[in-house]
DNA sequence: CTACATGCAAAGGGTTTGCACGACA
DNA sequence: TGTCGTGCAAACCCTTTGCATGTAG
């Protein structure tokens, strides 16, 4: 079952014993970058997330704020977006299509459907933005990795 | 109207004509680039077109190929995914939402729906892979980066 | 022939790492 | 008090840029 919370307190229980379970200590450091992470909205760069916290912890350092969101992203407390597979990539398919995303190789596989090509989107997202492009982002691990995995084994 | 073109002789027409309707010289480099381009699945990073073209083009260099790129892109030719906001994004929403990226300003808005998070995926995304995680993903420009730039029009 | 494209090498920006000091349990 | 976490600075990787040479039209 996954964690659904969104009341701050919950999350902050839940971020304390998280660490602790994992016998990791719980610094100001650590709290001040997860309460931000809590407050903010729109999925905020490193940079943003050290400025906000910044006035309240004047010596941290940039490289702190990273180490403390990629041990965040282990111990599943947070999303990362971006760095892994963050390589430009390139393609000349013009055609409508969505994307399946192999989280191991990085291979980006197109696939096509009428039906999600033609989704209905919620009025939420005209109060967002003006849409210009709709594509379905599957991610998981692709057969052609599985099966590597499977013959290493051994 | 959009092209919808697979037929690689077609691919290769409208090439040379776009490039030359923009002035832009045909190169054996671009060429090479863009046929490597047409033939490839999976959406090549910078390096694999590289060395793909490589045994064709020895004198090549990497940085080439990136500019004959993104040159492609500005031209409509391909797409490239990743580098425009590609500084990584961290969030604490565990729970299943989709996203809205606005295209300025790289904020990702996070929206839900119930109809969306439980959609017929099509047999053919199986033989790819394994599912981990289904997302859409729409991008577009938020309302907020639209009143900045009416306000700066002035 | 001339302007544009290329190759080289070095710079740039975001992220990661090694090391010694500092702080939590 | 011991061990883990932090700050500093330098390294790292991918991408971009400046400049002189090469080449398509």
């Amino acid at each position: 079952m996954q964690r659904h919370e969104t009341d701050p307190e919950a999350l902050l229980e839940i971020f304390q014993r998280t660490l602790i379970q994992a016998g990791i200590k719980v610094t100001h450091q650590r709290l001040e970058i997860f309460k931000e992470l809590c407050k903010t909205t729109g999925h905020p760069d490193a940079e943003t997330v050290y400025k906000n916290i910044a006035p309240k912890l004047p010596t941290i350092s940039l490289d702190t704020v990273y180490r403390t969101l990629q041990l965040f992203a282990k111990l599943g407390l947070i999303d990362i977006f971006g760095t892994q597979y963050s390589r430009m990539r390139f393609d000349t398919n013009t055609k409508p299509h969505h994307h399946f995303i192999c989280t191991n190789c990085g291979t980006i596989y197109d696939f096509y459907s009428e039906e999600l090509s033609n989704l209905n989107i919620p009025d939420a997202v005209r109060k967002i933005g003006e849409i210009q492009k709709i594509q379905l982002e599957i991610k998981g691990i692709c057969h052609q990795c599985a099966n590597e995995a499977e013959s290493t084994k051994t």
